[in-house]
DNA sequence: TTTGATGT
């Protein structure tokens, strides 16, 4: 049953991104990348991973016969001098985010928008507008303007900048680099990518609320030796990470209260005019890949539509 | 229109 079920996945996901590369010279490439063992060793959701239990004690998988009465832990003891922490959220005015530090780079970043979030507002342009370091975060993990200059890639937005006109100090948020992942220019942030950041934007002037989410991926591809390995660029001092894919995952609610998902990946590349819909891809596919739950608030029996299929 | 880089 779960075998089978997986199967559909992995062809379905396949296919989906297969469509999008028709044109391109990288299919198999692109190939491998779906096809990752990492899809296909697949164990059935856990609906409880956390390590601390419903008594807030730390769990402790394999005790001993005269510690089992009591579950404890020495957590007070062990952090006593630090803890290397993973403070990664950052709230701004109008989106969040979470910080990878090893990437330099966000792991997700979410925005609520609505049809008066994207209506211009007067005097709130980009023009006026800088890239930031984002000095929230320690000068170690940090990235700056110094990592990307000359480096070929543009400082691409996760979160647009056209989507937070609300307020300048909103905006000028979004210029901070721990909202910003090197994109290649030409053919993906100034083309494709960008394609897709205004279909966003056009939905959101539609409907009464849509939720987005956006970050980077770093997917493995087999090599020469067939073996699978995950490659990337990193550039300037710092070491940014230049991500091989990016993601980003709609839920749209319309007027009527329904709910419609649309998860997309597009490779960090010069794309061909190609049409959006050629870059949906099955939400868990994207989930197993960054690690990460979209939207678990939301029981996959409210969505009407997912990914352009209106659901049974 | 919006996404950027680069040079003065």
């Amino acid at each position: 049953m779960l075998i089978r079920h997986v199967s559909t996945v992995i062809t379905s996901c396949c296919a989906g991104v297969y469509i999008g590369y028709k044109y391109k010279e990288n299919v198999a490439s692109v190939k491998h990348y779906f096809l990752s063992n990492i899809y296909a060793k697949s164990a059935p959701p856990s609906t409880n991973d956390s390590l601390v239990n419903s008594e807030n004690n730390v769990n402790i998988p394999f005790q001993s016969e005269s510690s089992k009465s009591k579950v404890v832990s020495n957590a007070g003891q062990i952090v006593k001098y630090g803890f290397p922490s993973t403070d990664n959220l950052r709230s701004y005015e109008d989106f969040m985010l979470s910080y990878d530090r090893r990437t330099r780079t966000a792991s997700w970043v979410l925005e609520h928008l609505t049809p008066e979030k994207v209506n211009r507002v007067d005097g709130v342009e980009r023009s006026k507008l800088k890239f930031l370091e984002d000095e929230s975060i320690h000068g170690y993990h940090r990235a700056t303007n110094k990592d990307y200059l000359g480096s070929g890639y543009d400082r691409g937005h996760l979160a647009a900048a056209a989507n937070h006109r609300q307020s300048l100090n909103a905006m000028s948020q979004t210029f901070l680099l721990s909202n910003i992942a090197p994109q290649v220019g030409a053919g993906f942030n100034r083309d494709s990518w960008n394609s897709l950041e205004k279909y966003v934007r056009a939905l959101a002037r539609k409907n009464k609320n849509v939720y987005v989410c956006t970050g980077p991926l770093f997917l493995p591809r087999k090599e020469a030796d067939g073996k699978l390995y995950v490659r990337y660029e990193v550039i300037g001092e710092n070491h940014v990470a230049v991500p091989t894919h990016f993601f980003k995952v709609l839920v749209v609610e319309n007027s009527q209260g329904q709910f419609e998902l649309q998860s997309y990946v597009m490779p960090n590349q010069p794309l061909p005019e190609v049409r959006l819909q050629n870059y949906l891809v099955p939400l868990e596919v994207i989930e197993r890949a960054a690690g990460l739950l979209f939207f678990q608030n939301i029981p996959k029996k409210m969505f009407t539509k997912i990914n352009a299929r209106q659901t049974p």
